[in-house]
DNA sequence: TTGTAGGCGTTATCAC
DNA sequence: GTGATAACGCCTACAA
């Protein structure tokens, strides 16, 4: 911030008028005369006055600021929840002020700490994988702090969240793989702690169940990093060891959707002809990868949208806090493209 | 923001002693009783207090805000640059605030505009491909305002920058195909006005021309989206029309670079062995590609964390503004993978 | 060792 | 129509 920056005391002093009416006639209050305001707002360009916000915050105990904590800036899905929380933070004169945990929770804590000193008005939070208990949370919650959590959802009673509706992805993913003939279909699932990787494994376990099939545990692994380097290390001990072999997988991640496509690649199975693959999060590259990787996308920037709209206009009371849902869930859509389609259906 | 946040005039009330005294404690100064410092310690964990980052800011002009605008957050290279910006202003006590220009100039300017407002300490800026002239820049430099420039960098005398040599990436690049036996080189470029597409197509240009390989000007055709789409129409033109055909593709960027694979794909060419392809930035994706992409590194978040470095040095007064450099550059990598190595030399 | 007063830039509440 | 004053939360001379 530099100094020297005109403020409305220096367009005062030029005028030869008290401070008080020049925030009147900037602000256009009633009962100032047109001379007047004309004469403040020519001073006010002329000085190059901007108001200061620090000073507006400091009167209204409000911040315009609003804090993202996110896992890892560097990762498709949250840039695009990223992107849209910025879109409609400006659109409606907020500042967001951004930082990431590296998914640890030491890291989260401080950062709340920090935000909390900085007056912040809410928080948009998507906690780290390491957090398996909430009660920082609930602390600044219980002082009144606006919270909304987005994708990760804690276990915290009302809490208020945005997160897509995984089970049903994930259930769509799996029973697209069975309607393509596939029967022994693995699952690669995401950190257990997470919620969303406990509700895509009901998916899976469910859309199996649904179509009358076996479900096999030793076909469930974790695949907690979700790196394309774990994703093909699993996969290609299951395709190793296990009999029958699997003949399908449905990835917690993108990620390690791909690291799955290459251990195929390695032991020189076919795709989609021997091994269907669907991935979960839809990420840009799945586009460009040959074969072409069926995914569940996630709408981020919609989630960013629907979180900040919600969290503002708490901030902003226009709703009471009992008439807003407790959970907003977002659809998902199935992406097919040629790594799962084995029965060449056009869609 | 939350009101009903202890203060420190609570602490002072609570204890019967006066609000400076109270202050002098919590900041460890010399010449308060051990005694008085343990009480009001004690008192403020109870009240919950924490200081008010607001109030601070408007006592010392700073708001220890910095200012990030950047042309789009879901874009791997920002996103990373973003992760060492928001890395290094958290270490040294600093709020990174975020905003993104959709390359588009009017929400640069009306970004900054805001940003001045808000009091900021200093800005990072990449700037938008519609920017083709500088001087909303050049006004906040000249009201004192901190800037640093990275990536994409402003023709304005003394602007302090952080990016990657380009020219030398796009050299190397070049003359690594050259180097693997393609004699036709062509070239997507990036947007004509931004700098770093020129560099680059100057690194192309030199490493034909001291190879003593003739430039053929058709051989270069802009590609300003950089998309996939774009690049694999780029390329297909360039394959169905040019006598002799185009062997080999540096492409401005990776994404280019994937459309150029595209279109061999399409059309029946092999590569690396009938065609060869290098892209720039070395996004995450290169590496789950088959064949794999060729390209040349840019080091974001180490850019991230310099600039930031720089600004909040200078911010700080750590340094004499003329004893810096005008520009810190970073050198680039080449990552050389299979969509580029016909020779099959190991490396 | 502790208290008092003034000020950072605004807005709101009184007066005149 | 306009001006003076207090207040937001904090820091820091200056006094005591």
């Amino acid at each position: 911030m530099k100094n020297g920056q005109a403020t409305i005391k220096d367009i005062a002093r030029e005028l030869k008028i008290s401070f008080s009416t020049v925030s009147r006639a900037l602000k256009d209050y009633p009962g100032i005369s047109e001379e007047t305001k004309r004469k403040v707002k020519e001073m006010a360009i002329k000085l190059n006055y901007r108001p200061n916000a620090i000073a507006l915050s400091l009167r209204k105990n409000r911040s315009f600021n609003i804090a993202v904590i996110v896992p890892e800036v560097v990762h498709f899905f949250f840039s695009t929840v990223i992107s849209g929380i910025e879109e409609i933070a400006k659109k409606r004169g907020y500042n967001v002020i951004l930082t990431q945990t590296n998914e640890k929770l030491d890291k989260e804590k401080s950062s709340i700490e920090a935000m909390l000193s900085n007056q912040i008005d809410g928080f948009l939070i998507s906690y780290s994988k390491e957090t398996t208990e909430f009660s920082h949370f609930e602390n600044i919650i219980d002082q009144g702090f606006p919270i909304i959590f987005f994708d990760r959802i804690p276990d915290i009673p009302n809490s208020i969240n945005v997160k897509v509706d995984d089970f049903e992805g994930a259930y769509n993913a799996v029973s697209h793989l069975i309607s393509q003939g596939y029967e022994n279909i693995a699952h690669l699932t995401g950190p257990k702690n997470l919620k969303i990787s406990q509700e895509r494994e009901r998916g899976y376990r469910e859309a199996l169940a649904n179509h009358g099939m076996p479900i096999r545990e030793e076909m469930i692994l974790e695949c907690p990093m979700g790196t394309n380097e774990e994703g093909k290390r699993l996969a290609l001990s299951m395709l190793d060891q296990l009999n029958p072999r699997p003949d399908a997988f449905f990835a917690n991640n993108d990620m390690a959707a791909v690291g799955v496509m290459m251990a195929c690649r390695d032991s020189g199975y076919r795709i989609p002809e021997e091994i269907g693959i669907v991935g979960f999060s839809n990420w840009q590259f799945c586009t460009m990868l040959e074969p072409g990787l069926t995914s569940v996308s996630q709408p981020g920037i919609q989630m960013g949208k629907k979180a900040t709209e919600l969290l503002l206009d708490i901030i902003e009371k226009k709703v009471e806090l009992d008439t807003i849902p407790n959970s907003i869930t977002l659809n998902t859509e199935l992406f097919i493209r040629k790594s799962s389609m084995r029965l060449h259906k056009k869609s």
